[in-house]
DNA sequence: TTGTTATTCAACCAAATGGTTGACGATCCC
DNA sequence: GGGATCGTCAACCATTTGGTTGAATAACAA
């Protein structure tokens, strides 16, 4: 897949566990068990999730004692975001695509 | 994968050849054999690429004769746009991200 | 009609992806 | 030390992905 920072990027953000995984983290730090606990997925699983994402420079993983405590490394999501702004067409805070959203990424709760 | 259609946006996203495609696009419409022209690959491998961008919606088709032109649909971005926003530490127009970006994704021109 | 150009389809292949389970390494607590 | 907890690693498996080639379809041109 040749591997830059944008592929990666992209490819994390494409599973709908990895967005569900950055939007929880958005909220908070999380130990690795309990990013685990709300999915139907070994912890084996999201641990390689978490792999991924982290990879792409998404998350960052900091072992404390026995725990690793993930957060949310936003910067990296810049690239992919400036990219997108290349399509000129596309007007920030557009409120149907808004509601696109809500719609279609609507996280658990 | 779940094909909402921001799995399918990420996804067509991913790949460094449909990016470029996306961005040749963004100039102008072009035919398929056109779009192929520049890429070592073969017309069906490029045929199955596009296939991919239309399904996410990032393109449209249509034939007119024997040609089939492609044009890009910027709207179906904005789904993806507006989700990375969430994370709201985003500056928009961050110039390091900006050049990060010209450094990865440095389309061929 | 016959041929040429434009594009997709179908079958195939190797490699990557997303999941599993079971063993292992670290760390804490007693 | 011995046991429980936290997390990763390794091997495996089914499915998807990104490519190939060759045949099929569609539209034009002679």
């Amino acid at each position: 897949m040749m591997d830059n920072q944008l592929d990666l990027i992209f490819a994390a953000l494409a599973d709908p566990t990895r967005r569900e995984i950055l939007a929880m983290l958005l909220e908070d730090d999380m130990a690795v068990t309990d990013v685990a606990a709300p999915f139907a997925m070994s912890l084996a699983a999201i641990s390689k999730h978490l792999g991924i994402l982290a990879q792409a420079g998404l998350i960052a993983r900091e072992r404390r004692g026995r725990v690793i405590w993930c957060k949310l490394e936003p910067d990296s999501l810049r690239a992919a975001f400036v990219w997108m702004q290349g399509f000129g067409q596309i007007t920030l805070m557009d409120l149907e695509a808004f509601e696109l959203f809500l719609d279609s990424a609507d996280p658990q709760d």
